[in-house]
RNA sequence: GGCCCGUUCGUAUAGAGGCCUAGGACGCCUCCCUUUCACGGAGGAAACACGGGUUCGAAUCCCGUACGGGCUACCA
């Protein structure tokens, strides 16, 4: 088989997370068969069409390396893919499904469905719904005769046309996740397939395009899991082979209740959007993966693993490798909770894989946009130090931010705490010997200054966390060796001032 | 409420009837390395939702219950 899959967002807004996820899983399908991975617009909603959606989608698939090669923007035989220009076309489907009696014109206005609804939800009906059981109750091209429907679309008035669903049958189908899932025909609603304004529904737009398309397999979240049967239905009216269907797991909130959604990113403090999104307002607007620091192919990874998983031990796959251990098999059928820990974990696994001077390069305009000096030789060594003690490469230059450029706070408590009053003239004395060091290499340092507490009868214990204070403001960090090897002159000078500061301080 | 889907450590998961005294990972804790932090190393606490079956034997199969989620629009 010829595997064609598609992805179909619409161009409502950002792209959340869960969709990059599904975008995902639609891509590694496709490479994995030598099959096509197609982008596919579905803008039949006029009221929610967003400016900018459409760019935002597909900027943010190839920040992540999932690029369609066909569709919106990618080209292709089978366009166009933006629905909201394949109207005229579903509309003759349509036609034609009520010319062979699979579908109807409706009539109702929003109050008389309101009007149903509500007396049949006071008569004890569970799930009021139009459907055959009301059908004929209602206004429409099966309850009315001929005249009165064709005098009703032709004043213009406004119709839907709805999908007749008989009663008394099971569609079921084979999810490629779920196995065997059932429906009861009973339970399902005439779905409206064209709406007043003339553009199809979602489940009318994507049967006929997924049809025309020649998609093979329909992934998506297990949020559709329920329309599904209804698309069957479509396609057995058409008389089409239907795709196989795949529905994913979603992806929940941290805290598992409900998924994850575009507000939680400000309630969890991580973002749920690959690229940061500039809304209406402020509310709207919100940051990205990418502003937030994680490198693309961690992110891919860590989301391959919401919902998947190879059955090895091994958990980092680059995306080739992904396209070679994926299968539906192996995904999960529960929701998957959002765990930023775990992601910031293989974010710093892959960070230590970049080369030094890739990141100096990434670095340097952060570095100059805050006024600082770039020199990538020193550059390059607060890499070295700062590399492992950070999840991303952007927390750097805010963690060594003393290395580049002058010290600004320190941490008075810890100084309180380690400052001995009675070793002053030692410090002081100390201080003078080391003032004419020259060679700041590393090694040489600790062992010429060690041989300085020696002589003067210093414990390193007592001077080790005063120095560190005085150089990085902050008790945690590399040696002291290393901050001097970096910082040379500067840094004994450093050294003498902060000291002074500190001691004013107290 | 109805329909559908699901449920293994806190989290993501391994597990396809005996290999399970349930494995590894993130997070957490302890120790080692170390002037500190981090890295690295060694350990530790921590889970089969519950109740019935089926079977010589069940985390694995079946049925119920509980809990959670999805859908229930002329939104996708």
């Amino acid at each position: 088989m010829n595997v064609r899959v598609r992805f179909a967002p619409s161009p409502t807004g950002a792209l959340h997370i869960g969709g990059v996820r599904t975008a995902l899983y639609n891509y590694l399908y496709a490479k994995k068969n030598k099959g096509k991975f197609l982008l596919r617009i579905e803008d039949t909603d006029q009221n929610r069409w967003v400016q900018g959606a459409e760019e935002y989608i597909i900027e943010s698939l190839r920040w992540c390396g999932i690029e369609p090669e066909e569709g919106l923007g990618y080209g292709g035989n089978y366009g166009p893919y933006r629905q909201s220009e394949r109207k005229a076309l579903y509309y003759k489907y349509a036609h034609h499904l009520v010319q062979s009696g699979k579908a109807y014109y409706a009539f109702d206005t929003e109050e008389e469905l309101e009007v149903m609804r509500s007396r049949l939800s006071d008569a004890g009906v569970a799930a009021p719904k139009y459907d055959a059981s009301v059908r004929m109750e209602m206004k429409n091209s099966l309850s009315q005769d001929a005249d009165y429907t064709a005098s009703w679309i032709n004043s213009g008035q406004g119709y839907v046309i709805r999908l007749k669903v008989d009663s008394g049958n099971t569609i079921s189908y084979v999810d490629l996740v779920r196995e065997e899932v059932k429906f009861a025909s009973e339970e399902l609603d005439d779905k409206v397939l064209i709406k007043a304004d003339g553009m199809p529904t979602y489940h009318m737009a994507n049967v006929i395009d997924d049809h025309l398309m020649e998609i093979t397999h329909v992934i998506r979240g297990e949020e559709w899991l329920s329309s599904t049967a209804h698309h069957l239905l479509l396609y057995q009216a058409f008389e089409w082979q239907p795709p196989l269907f795949v529905h994913l797991p979603l992806i929940l909130k941290p805290d598992g209740k409900g998924k994850l959604s575009k507000r939680d990113g400000a309630k969890f403090g991580f973002p749920v959007f690959p690229l940061a999104w500039a809304g209406q307002t402020e509310e709207d607007s919100f940051t990205g993966f990418r502003e937030y620091g994680l490198e693309p192919e961690a992110l891919i990874n860590f989301l391959a693993f919401l919902g998947w998983n190879p059955g090895t031990e091994q958990e980092i796959f680059t995306l080739d490798q992904l396209v070679i251990a994926f299968d539906f098999d192996k995904v999960h059928k529960g929701g998957a909770r959002f765990d930023i820990d775990k992601a910031l974990w293989f974010n710093q696994q892959y960070i230590k894989q970049i080369p030094g001077d890739q990141i100096a390069q990434r670095l340097k305009p952060i570095i100059e946009s805050n006024g600082w000096d770039y020199n990538p030789e020193s550059c390059l060594a607060i890499i070295q130090l700062y590399l492992e003690r950070v999840h991303k490469i952007n927390e750097i230059p805010v963690q060594a931010y003393y290395l580049f450029t002058e010290l600004s706070t320190y941490d008075q408590e810890a100084f309180k705490k380690h400052w001995k009053p009675e070793l002053k003239v030692k410090f002081e004395t100390l201080l003078a010997d080391i003032s004419s060091i020259s060679s700041f290499d590393a090694q040489e340092l600790e062992s010429v200054l060690k041989e300085h507490l020696k002589v003067i009868g210093l414990k390193p214990g007592d001077v080790f966390p005063i120095f560190r204070l005085a150089l990085s403001g902050s008790l945690h960090g590399p040696t002291i060796f290393q901050m001097l090897n970096i910082l040379g002159k500067k840094g004994l000078e450093r050294l003498h001032a902060q000291l002074k500061i500190m001691l004013d301080g107290l």
